[in-house]
DNA sequence: GATCTTTTCGGGAACGGTCCCGGGAACGGT
DNA sequence: ACCGTTCCCGGGACCGTTCCCGAAAAGATC
């Protein structure tokens, strides 16, 4: 056992030659004759030899790694992203590591400090909802070792970000709502430290007041992006004296919290109670009723960050960066249709 | 920019005492004196020093880090398995580099080579469903560098396996059918070349021999371990002239599209037919009727097939091997519950 | 005070590659 | 015959760290 991998030494020794001219030969210098490359070629192919990555990323200080920090591994949005930056980084050579952070500000330090440790070539993050600053990011930045945001980024952080208009398809969706003949609409929030909160939060209150309806303090409430905190605002809306006919969630997580909930109390939807969730996870169309959703493309916004992440690996051009937003889409089914119609602009008119 | 990373050299110049002082002070080493040893850690700490794996890795042909390759991370079984991966390699100061197969067997060997050729310390597999042969692992462990199986394991490769009662865990599932009043039941296995699949599908064989119910051919077909399949499959059940009235999915994405059609088709579950899955995705809990499934335990799982790898990696004691067998627990829900009863095994012998 | 042991440290090789520098041989031009 | 080019190739340095070996300094023993 042990069969110790074989080096450039050993072709050169078996060879008769200098291990410079093998390095010459294997990649094809200009300065090495035809009969020495082919002997040296084809004895390397015999002998099953591979390049050791770790010399060359001792002498390169380049690793051919990436890393990604997510808060949660198990979130299918986050996986699917995953998934997009897998399939740019591979096709171009390079190795993806995976970090969690649980969505805790302590764990995304140690994260983001062991990936400097490790010397990966950059990094790649959707931030924790709890981290009250993103210095430890700017630290890397600072060591040469470029980040690209996605979906939660980090405003403090000068870099490239890819995210979805939050905003609008907040937008959209509550009007969406109101067009249903909603009136009482309520928006379980996520936490507000996080842009996309904020975004869509914004997106669903300038809907009310572009409509004219009241934006209601008791009818927002904010709750993790989890399923359990998701069911536990439910409880606390439909307990409301005035109780809301539609409840609009921050994500899908959240909303299938409520959607289990309100099937409990025995609600309706979307004839007592509209639901809107956010992201149209694969498992939202398979709820009873199927759950409406605004759609976020979280495979290509993977692939667009790794992108941007090479770009600024490979050219180093830091000097201006670039925000991409992809466009949402919104997804209406059974949980909010009430009204089969046209679904034309015109119609919105007429509530 | 480019802030050359600080190295044990400068911080020998910086005192005047040479990089091998540095390197003894700085792993306290008993051939150091107090007082140097401080000098060193002071400045080290200071100047924020943290030692270059890269070098360490070419020194001591170890890189601290363990791949994985699945066939495919959208899958909540295998991203939860994955994060019990990753729970017990960074606690053990290993990182952990994932790999999709997309079930490809072309791309499972790719990946197995290109782990090789990264040097990984270890492997850990859930083979491809379509891989008609595992040597490019059986490379791998020649090349010393330890291959652990879970879940979908390859019976052709000697080492650590770690897997469920997948046989078991299906005998429970049909007998349970059966104590439901089930006589008609149909599976659908998955792809036949998996231990997997032929596991579960002896389970529901040997069960329906217990009880005496015929096997029959047209009742048992064969699936992707996807939710298309699945809904395919299930069209193919119902419309067959003696129709199931029970099916057990061997999985839940494929139990998954059986009930959308189910729905779509109009029939009522458990009345009509009773819908068995495996593994109990946490979705599985959602659907309505909720899905009964055979339940895994996919990150510990995961934890126990990293265990054993760090286990080969670190005492190389290739000696023994050993293939845990975790306990599945099936978990009953209104997708089979027909008959309200005290569950004891008596009832069943009424059948 | 001479010799021996112990403590403490420096020098260099090694890991597996790349790359720069310089030098010998072949060759052509004058 | 001499010199300048060009073509190939070998010899080392280097990347950052550990580890082995030897040596100087300090302490111990008689």
């Amino acid at each position: 056992m042990g069969k110790t991998s074989i080096t450039i030494k050993e072709i050169a020794r078996q060879l008769n030659i200098s291990k410079s001219t093998v390095s010459r030969a294997l990649r094809d210098s200009s300065e090495i004759s035809e009969h020495t490359r082919e002997r040296v070629i084809e004895l390397a192919r015999r002998l099953n030899y591979s390049p050791n990555p770790i010399a060359l990323s001792l002498l390169k200080n380049r690793t051919q790694t990436i890393g990604i920090i997510v808060p949660d591994i198990d979130n299918p949005f986050f996986s699917m992203a995953i998934g997009g930056v897998e399939d740019v980084a591979y096709s171009r050579g390079y190795h993806v590591m995976i970090y969690q952070s649980h969505d805790s500000y302590e764990r995304e330090c140690i994260d983001a400090r062991h990936i400097a440790a490790r010397r990966a070539d950059g990094l790649i993050v959707s931030v924790a909802s709890k981290s009250p600053d993103h210095s430890h990011f700017e630290e890397l930045q600072e060591s040469d070792i470029p980040v690209v945001f996605f979906d939660r980024i980090s405003e403090q952080v000068q870099t490239h970000k890819v995210l979805v208009n939050d905003y609008e398809g907040a937008f959209e969706g509550t009007e969406h709502l109101i067009m249903q003949g909603c009136r009482r609409i309520a928006h379980i929030s996520g936490p507000m430290g996080l842009n996309i909160s904020r975004n869509r939060f914004n997106g669903y209150k300038d809907a009310l007041a572009k409509h004219n309806l009241p934006l209601r303090d008791e009818w927002v409430v904010s709750a993790d992006y989890s399923q359990s905190d998701g069911a536990e605002r439910a409880y606390q809306l439909m307990a409301l004296r005035e109780r809301p006919d539609a409840i609009f969630a921050a994500s899908d997580r959240i909303a299938i919290g409520v959607h289990w909930v309100l099937r409990q109390l025995g609600y309706r939807m979307p004839q007592d109670v509209a639901l809107l969730g956010f992201s149209d996870l694969s498992i939202s169309a398979l709820l009873d009723p199927p759950l409406s959703s605004v759609a976020q493309p979280s495979f290509e916004m993977g692939r667009q960050a790794a992108e941007l992440l090479l770009e600024l690996i490979e050219n180093k051009n830091t000097l201006d960066f670039e925000t991409r937003v992809l466009k949402t889409n919104l997804v209406v089914r059974g949980s909010t249709l009430k009204i089969i119609n046209s679904g034309d602009p015109a119609s919105a008119e007429i509530l």
